[in-house]
DNA sequence: CTGTTAGCGCGTTCAT
DNA sequence: ATGAACGCGCTAACAG
């Protein structure tokens, strides 16, 4: 009964005495096979237990109905929203999603961005390595007409397909409610420098505490490398200026976790002494006794949605074998503030 | 210079006027292949970009090297940090990590499985929907001889691979924990019943209360849907009581969340008026003013570490083809109680 | 040491 | 409406 032998086209074939080919066809629909052909063709694939093996199509069709996603970490929240929004929408067309983290590790990426190549992936979203600014790992995706579509962290580069946060407009209503709360005097915890977001949210941070007339005090923009212990050391650094900020604005949640841990050791209390606000990576601080003044929400879901859309329409495109137009799909989702204090 | 030909074995041999088959052996550094030649056809290779077509490779080999994972949710913590577990496991044996996300659906994960079986993946690792009580579809998988290892939620049966957590353990610690402490009346906010894990969790928590030789009140075994409302109904039922807990333990940090919020709002003060400890999802107690006085720490990264060490022995095994061998890799995972009052 | 041949499973010509 | 033949890229068995 359970023939344990893997059935394929060639089984049914012989099983009815016609050829491969006409089961092939009646298996997919073809017009032009008869419909009790294809009826039994049907019958005896369900009897057999037939499944079509897409490892075989895969490699016949060069195309593998797979997309590879990377990220820097899985555990993290922001990539582990994004990762869910690829997969949703990926697997609304059917599409299997193959992922690769990069643990921040450039070399990493590398290692994922060649394995994918080699898999033959239909297309690639990628968020960067804390530390990637080369860009030669992606060209070789040229050769294999392999889309890339960047995502959060993208490069510097105005030749590529993206889906980008623009922090400004959090940022915006975020330097002007604390402006209403009174505050003159707003610093910044900024990220690595090598990171596009850290030069962006010095550029939007500057940018609007001038829109606010606030004068700009260069000792209370400081920045961190991203470890706990640096996070407590931008936080001290701005303690221990003469004219201490009275809210700070902080590169991401993690930042101000640690920012908040090392208030508290110095006896301050956070929205008194110290008010703040932070890019949002947790979906947590309406549960907590201690949180931000607001939060400046970024949308990685959404973001990640956008990014996997612009790659199936790459992959699309390919596909249809229109190479003429050399159009740039780039997209800008804005960042809001979030309010905890109701 | 740049041809945009995908270059492949053959392209190689023609250059060098050898013959595809050497041109692979030498590629893949066969001994018997002379140390000139190999030289040169890795220069040749070098020049023209080559790269092995992996699409091609698998489905020479009847072998993909990817595995599977089908998880419920890859936005919940506990599940990212499994997935993180076997793209780290995997990652290191070269093996590719394919995911699915069933999101408590038993229509979707049998649609996961059939998708993944199709793939011709090496092995699966699943994590069960809510409501999976079924097993067929994951017997199809056995003419495929595609191994499958649960973690997690896994089915009630004996003969399959698995790595389960045991709640017993933490549970004790706690309990023994609680009672150290004086507590005596030991509430809890249980889980729906038709999770697994929600009866286990009411059994060892008789269990231990009775060798810790304390009363049972059924009162005060409450249970939640996991609804955000209906975990406040929870926590509120407890405390209308007349004999109110002065401990609980809650079945996971989400409801624990908003017992807490609960708490505030009836101005009781956490680990004063009432102490919790509650099985752990998130890693964020430690940031937190008002925690639990443990959690119960079920190492999910750990779990998914030896699911995959486990289907990675199995893909092992079939590729030796040893059949002889029925037995069933088992694992039971000690919870822990993480202590916070530090 | 190297070349020749064959075939993995499938879809797709080109023939009838 | 159906069949025969071919080839995708690669490796392994069999010859030298």
């Amino acid at each position: 009964m359970e023939n344990n032998k893997i059935p394929t086209i060639k089984e049914i074939a012989k099983k009815l005495n016609i050829s491969p080919s006409t089961v092939s066809r009646a298996l997919n629909h073809h017009k032009s096979i008869g419909a009790v052909t294809t009826m039994r063709v049907h019958k005896v694939a369900q009897e057999l237990g037939y499944e079509v093996n897409k490892s075989a199509l895969f490699f016949k069709q060069q195309k593998t109905h797979t997309i590879g996603v990377i990220i820097p970490n899985l555990a993290e929240p922001f990539f582990s929203s994004a990762l869910t929004g690829v997969e949703d929408f990926a697997d609304n067309l059917n599409y299997t999603v193959i992922i690769g983290q990069s643990l921040d590790s450039l070399e990493r990426e590398k290692r994922i961005i060649d394995n994918m190549k080699n898999h033959r992936v239909d297309g690639i979203l990628v968020s960067l390595t804390k530390d990637t600014s080369t860009y030669d790992h992606f060209e070789s995706l040229k050769k294999y007409k392999i889309p890339i579509v960047f995502f959060d962290r993208v490069p510097k580069r105005k030749d590529i397909h993206y889906v980008a946060g623009n922090l400004y407009s959090g940022m915006l209503q975020s330097v002007t409610k604390l402006c209403d709360l009174g505050h003159r005097k707003i610093g910044l915890i900024n990220g690595p420098a090598n990171l596009a977001a850290t030069l962006q949210r010095l550029e939007i941070y500057l940018k609007c505490l001038r829109i606010k007339s606030l004068d700009v005090d260069y000792d209370s923009i400081v920045s961190t490398s991203l470890t706990k212990e640096d996070n407590k050391n931008a936080m001290l650094q701005l303690l221990r200026l003469e004219e201490k900020p009275t809210a700070v604005i902080v590169f991401n949640d993690y930042v101000l976790l640690d920012c908040i841990t090392t208030i508290k050791a110095e006896n301050l209390i956070v929205n008194k002494d110290i008010s703040f606000i932070s890019f949002a990576n947790l979906p947590l601080w309406e549960y907590m006794d201690t949180m931000p003044i607001a939060s400046i929400e970024q949308f990685p879901y959404e973001q990640a949605s956008k990014a996997t859309e612009f790659l199936f329409k790459l992959i699309e495109e390919r596909n249809s074998a229109k190479e003429g137009n050399a159009e740039y799909l780039q997209c800008i989702i804005d960042s809001e503030m979030i309010s905890y204090t109701s």
